[in-house]
Order: C-alpha cells, then sequence, then structure tokens
DNA sequence: ACGGAGAGTTACAACGTTGCAGAAATACAC
DNA sequence: GTGTATTTCTGCAACGTTGTAACTCTCCGT
C-alpha cells in the first residue's frame, strides 16, 4: 500500500537513487528519465518517508512551540502568527501545550526536543536556566520573561515600560484609586513583577502614594481569577476608580465583576488589560490595552531560529525588544 | 554533544543490543547489568534518537489534529482536551492549522500524514471523500459534519436538535420576530446548513412562518462578522425580539451590535449561541448556548485512534453521537 | 583516432535503532 | 552428572533514505 523509492525505481527501471535525485530535483537528470520516473511516482502515488530522511539528514523540517495554555486566547493568536510565518520556511509547527507547570516545560524542551524537532520556540513560565542548558545545543528562541543567564535567543517587549504608560494613561484620566491585577510572588511571576514595577514607577511618577490593598493577586490569570480579584477589591471597601489588569481574559473578568456590581465602565472604574486579544474588541465596553505586536514578535522568532539552523548557528545570542502601543478603546478612553 | 546506543554500551561495556533493551525496558537484564547502563545514560545524557526508532518501529508515537483556526475559541480548547487526552497514550499531538481551505486540509490530510504521524484527527470544513482516501490507510477520525461516505470514524453531534432545542428555547421565552446570524451557501457550509434546519424546524413546530430576511449569512464565523451581520439585520428595519447564532463568536459579535444600536439584552433582544467557549461565561451580558461536551469529544476522538491503531484495524467505520445540553445564561435566561 | 570534460547514472555505505536468532551462562529436574 | 529450561547477553540484518565516489556514455576539440 506504501510505496518506496524501491518500489518507484523497479517500475520506472532506474535505480533507487535516480529515483532520489529526481524527488530532490537534482539537475542533471535526462528529461525522459525524469518523466519515466515521475510517471511511475504518481502511479504509485509515492511519498518519501520523512523518518528515514531525517535519519539519514539529521533534519527534520518540525519546529515545535511550547506554550502554557492553547485556550489563553494570546497564546492562540501567538500560535496562529508563528504557524503562519513558519510555513515560509516550508516548517510544520509541532505545538505543544505545557500548563505552565516546570516539569512540563523541561519535558517539552528535553522530551519532545529529542530528534524530533530541529527547532523550539519556547513561552516559558517557570523554566531556569539549567533546564536549558538541558537541551544541549537544540536552537531555542524563548519568547516573554528573561530566563537568567539562559545562553539563547530572547524576544520581549519592555513590560516595565509598557506597564508605566499604560497606567500613566490612568493618570490622565484624573484617576487617583488605581488598583493592579495580577500579582504573583512565585518563581513563575516574572511577568506579573515587571508590570507591577511598571505601575508603581508610573505612581511614584505621578507622586501618587503606593497603597498595598489595591493591588490583588491572581494565581493564573483567566477571566475567573480577575473577577475574583476585583471582587475582592471591592468587598474589602478601597473603591479603586481604575483597575490595571495584567492581562486581558484578567480584564475580562474585572469587568464582569463591575457589571455584577452595578458600576460603570469607565464613569465609575476605568479598567485597562494588557494582550490585545480579539476579544477585547467586542466585550461590552470594549477594553483599553497594551498591544504587542504578535505578527512581528512570531515573524522574528522563526526568523531567529532559522538564523541557529543556519548561517548564525555560533553567533552570540541576540535579545531583540519589540515595539508596542496602547489601544485606547471604551474601557477607559483618550 | 549528541550521543547514541553506541556511545553508551562503550561506556557501560556492554553491547548496544543491552543498552537498547534497558531503555525499553526489556526483562531479562541483570541488576548490576542494568545500573551500569543506566549511570552511563545518565552521564551521557542520552536521548533516543526518535526518527530511527521511528524508522525501525514504523510507529512515531505523534497524532496530528488538524482544525482550520487556532484562535477560534472552540478550537483552542478542543485542541486543550485532545492534548490531554492523547497524553494518557504518551502521544504528542502536532497541532495543525488549516485555515478551512480545502487545499489546506488536503495538505494537513497527505502531506503531513506522509510518515511523520500516526493517525490524524480533522475537523474538516471543505474536506470531501475524494481527499479522503488519498490518505491511503492513515487511520482518521473526523469531527463534526458528516464527509459524505467518508470511509473514517466520526464523532459530531445532533446539530439539527441541538438548533431545534434552543430556538425552541427563545420561542418559550415568548420572542416570536426570531432572527438566524450565520447561513452560509458554500460548500464548507454543512454545519450552518443543519443549524438553519434546527432552526426552521423549531419555527415550523411553534407555527411561526418563517421569513427569509431574519436570516443573516455569514463569511465567517468571527465576532466580526456577527456584528455586521446584526447591525445589517437593524438596518435593515425586520426588528427581531431574539436572535440565534450558529456559534458563540458570532453570538459576541451580536451583543456588540446591539449594545451599540442601544439595545437592551435580553429585554428588547434576546441571545443565544452554540458552543459554550468560556468568554460566554464572563460576556455581559452571559451568553445562552449550546454546550456540546468537548472533553468527551476529545477523549473519544482520541480512543477511536487508538483502537484504529491496535485491535480494531479493520472493523468498520464508527459513527458516534456526542450529548449536548442547553446553557441558559443572561442573554435568554429561563 | 584520442583525450578530456561533462552529463547521466549507479553501487555502496551510512544515519541510529530494534527484531530475530542464537550463543553463553546459569538454574533446575531427575 | 547429565540433559533441559531459562535467563542474560550478543551479532547481524533491516527499516528507507541520501552523500560519496565511481562508472559509463556522449560530445567536442585537436
Amino acid at each position: 500500500m506504501r510505496h518506496r523509492l524501491k518500489d518507484v525505481a523497479e517500475r520506472a527501471g532506474v535505480s533507487v537513487k535516480t529515483v532520489s535525485n529526481v524527488v530532490n530535483g537534482y539537475q542533471h537528470v535526462r528529461a525522459d528519465t525524469r518523466a519515466r520516473v515521475e510517471e511511475a511516482i504518481a502511479a504509485l502515488n509515492y511519498r518519501p518517508n520523512l523518518s528515514a530522511r531525517n535519519l539519514r539528514k539529521g533534519r527534520t523540517g518540525v519546529i515545535a512551540l511550547a506554550v502554557p495554555e492553547l485556550d489563553i486566547p494570546y497564546f492562540a493568536e501567538l500560535a496562529r502568527h508563528v504557524v503562519t510565518a513558519a510555513a515560509d520556511h516550508d516548517w510544520t509547527v509541532l505545538i505543544h501545550q505545557t500548563g505552565g507547570g516546570s516539569e512540563q516545560e523541561r519535558k517539552a524542551a528535553s522530551g519532545i526536543g529529542d530528534h524530533m524537532i530541529d527547532g523550539l520556540i519556547l513561552s516559558p513560565l517557570a523554566l531556569t536556566s539549567d533546564d536549558l542548558a538541558a537541551l544541549h545545543g537544540l536552537p531555542v528562541v524563548l519568547l516573554g520573561e528573561r530566563v537568567d543567564n539562559g545562553p539563547a535567543d530572547h524576544i520581549m517587549i519592555d513590560n516595565v515600560a509598557a506597564a508605566r504608560e499604560i497606567t500613566a494613561h490612568l493618570i490622565g484620566l484624573g484617576r487617583r484609586r488605581i488598583a493592579a491585577i495580577g500579582s504573583q510572588r512565585t518563581p513563575e511571576g516574572a511577568s506579573a513583577r515587571l508590570r507591577l514595577a511598571g505601575y508603581t514607577a508610573a505612581l511614584a511618577g505621578a507622586g501618587i502614594a503606593y497603597d498595598d490593598r489595591l493591588v490583588a493577586p491572581a494565581p493564573a490569570w483567566h477571566r475567573a481569577d480577575g473577577a475574583a480579584a476585583m471582587r475582592h477589591l471591592l468587598a474589602t471597601g478601597v473603591r479603586p476608580d481604575a483597575v490595571f489588569c495584567f492581562n486581558d481574559t484578567l480584564a475580562l473578568g474585572a469587568l464582569r465583576a463591575l457589571h455584577e456590581a452595578g458600576l460603570r465602565v469607565p464613569e465609575d472604574v476605568a479598567v485597562a488589560g494588557f494582550d490585545d486579544i480579539e476579544d477585547g474588541r467586542f466585550s461590552i465596553p470594549t477594553l483599553t490595552t497594551v498591544a504587542p505586536d504578535k505578527e512581528r514578535i512570531a515573524r522574528l522568532a522563526v526568523e531567529l531560529l532559522a538564523g541557529r539552523l543556519g548561517p548564525d548557528r555560533d553567533s552570540p545570542p541576540r535579545e531583540l525588544v519589540t515595539p508596542h502601543h496602547l489601544a485606547l478603546r471604551e474601557s477607559a478612553p483618550l
């Protein structure tokens, strides 16, 4: 049922290698030979065995993208862009879901990496440089926060600046009791720490005192966590007049909780998020947010990986900061 | 840097095959030999070369999941469940994005399938049975609408019944001018046709005349399409008092358009969707919808595939209808 | 006619792994 | 103590492909 080079060769009356040459587009094949071979390929519906080709070549044509959770819209959108960018290099993308645990991420790094993939684009939450070292030379591009001393290429946005800017925007609206939702103390919470730093920097810049009670932690960054954190803030009676949520799903949850509490957005409480996911453009109200250039991040990641697999094999690790902008919508308008 | 069985064998002072036996958990290996080999494996950080193993075994341990678009929440949620279910079989899931075009789906089927994957879970929009035949024996499980005469296992929900039930629910609220959003005339629109059939059946059952002007097409089923369709309905002056959207993202777009038009949901217009995506539980208002059991669909798909790779290799194709229920929320409450 | 260049084709080995058959060592039965 | 299982380990071949090197054949210039 499934045919091999040998079958094609027999049918076309040539050697196995000649068929291989035709399949790989080698130049010096006589036109009539090529035609005979192609006829045989078509007749037998021959497809190369990629495992064998990979074994021989040491390349698989597959790269992996490992993200914490696929059904967080930010990662789903990112995944779409990575798949698109990878297609330009004729790569297939193996999308892997780590669950954000260090165990799973380690497995994504070492386990999957084994020999099935040529490179890895990893959006780590919990990974340490030790885990990374265990890759033993598999080219890796990291997205998001820095892994300390990691010897890998790295793409990020300036989280502190972005958080500072959007907090400053809320201050510019005249708000003074600005809450933050999404803080995390765990080692995984690198993004949370940076965004919190931007938040406090903006407050300090405007001469507003930092109030611990206005900062709500969130174990994960899902809608439910955002809603719970918002409810908690409202219940403690610290009446914020604005909220900066560390990502958009938190913000959507917060919108929901505010709605249930009968508060108007943005009149009573302005809300800002982070990530610019599709939902935020259709939510009620639409969501003001920090918009990273996801398409560019994905493209850069694929290109860095391509470099590592090609000429830049041994060049020093690169660190790229991609631009972002504020998307000002109804929840905290201009 | 990257070691092979041979390197481990030399270090442990045994044959290559013995190392292979240890790696594969073969029983009859003396304890001290096993220990020596394991020490060597650890010391060299040996990892099997999967390409070689696959070549030898004819199995790859990778299954593919092909969906039209990853950033449609329904598919992202489904993907998460499939990844989880596949992990129980020690399978890695290669997630593939087809874009919904028949060309891409064909490629997902034939191109990717070549020898890299053991099986395919495909959520087709445009695939015909011819495309399916081109797979030449690759086990496939189809999700969603029927591919005519396809010789593959198939999991679906009863779209007609589900659409009829939720439309009947709207009728039960006393609504009489019930619009539908999402109809499609293209060959890809199988789901749309079935849901439309359920909608018309419910109207007929209640003695309500079908009004063509209340049925709005949507080229795709994104939020933007839902919003555009809703705006169109409102602009034509046919004042619906309820809308059944053929999926949740359409419904979220419709909610947005209704909000912009100053109409209250559900007081002025009740809204229902289809899919029960996470967003719908936090939107304002929360979304009444048809809830398929995505976790079960994913688990069944993986199990059917496991069967095809094992004992049920040649059993006749199975067709499974999974249950659904109505999730009644604020946009069209009980 | 002869040498040389290049086009066209081929045989062979290797990529790293595992199934098979069997050798060597050990245990067991009588 | 001999014969028979059983455990433990090994060498070889094969999975399907491609790189290397070599071979044949044609064509050209002299």
